[in-house]
DNA sequence: CGAATTTGACCGGCGC
DNA sequence: GCGCCGGTCAAATTCG
């Protein structure tokens, strides 16, 4: 367990099967407003068409943990952070994030560990269809790294 | 002005 | 069936 230069194994060819992407873009979220006459802001009655289900399958996962001060690490890409919840048995709250990128779906966690907030679990969900337009050296000591298959 | 962030509400699954 | 937990969206706000 040396560390050569910080380099971190994205999932990117690693995996056995690639065939995990979906093969056409079901999985599309339409959820947008059209409906302005609704006094309720949340969800249309109407709507309904959530596609969602049916396939359980989920991206494969990839975690690691780093010593980091901040939770934010910079791994090339841009990301929008859509949600923050606290877990339980957890003082620190879980961030969520989502890629930036046109087309690109893939999701991040951050969250803290709990005694220890010297450590920062990022879970990386999905894989990247562009490549990386930024130098990650930012990159801490990786601590330790899993790779979390789908249930199926 | 646009994009990113914040925060609260709601949904969906699981456990009891 | 209800309550809990985790995850996501969406409107408002702030930053650039």
């Amino acid at each position: 367990m040396e560390d050569r230069s910080c380099q971190v194994l994205f999932p990117s060819s690693s995996c056995s099967s690639v065939d995990h992407r979906l093969s056409g873009d079901q999985t599309q979220c339409a959820t947008q407003i059209n409906n302005t006459s609704s006094a309720l802001p949340h969800h249309n009655t109407t709507e309904g068409k959530k596609h969602k289900s049916k396939n359980k399958e989920r991206e494969a996962r990839f975690a690691f943990q780093t010593r980091s001060q901040v939770d934010i690490l910079d791994d090339g890409y841009r990301w929008r952070k859509y949600g923050q919840k606290a877990v339980t048995n957890n003082p620190f709250p879980r961030s969520y994030y989502k890629c930036t990128e046109k087309g690109c779906r893939v999701k991040k966690q951050v969250q803290r560990l709990s005694g220890d907030e010297g450590v920062v679990v990022t879970t990386y969900q999905g894989v990247h269809t562009h490549p990386v337009d930024k130098p990650s050296d930012n990159f801490h000591h990786i601590l330790t790294q899993m790779h979390i298959f789908p249930p199926f």
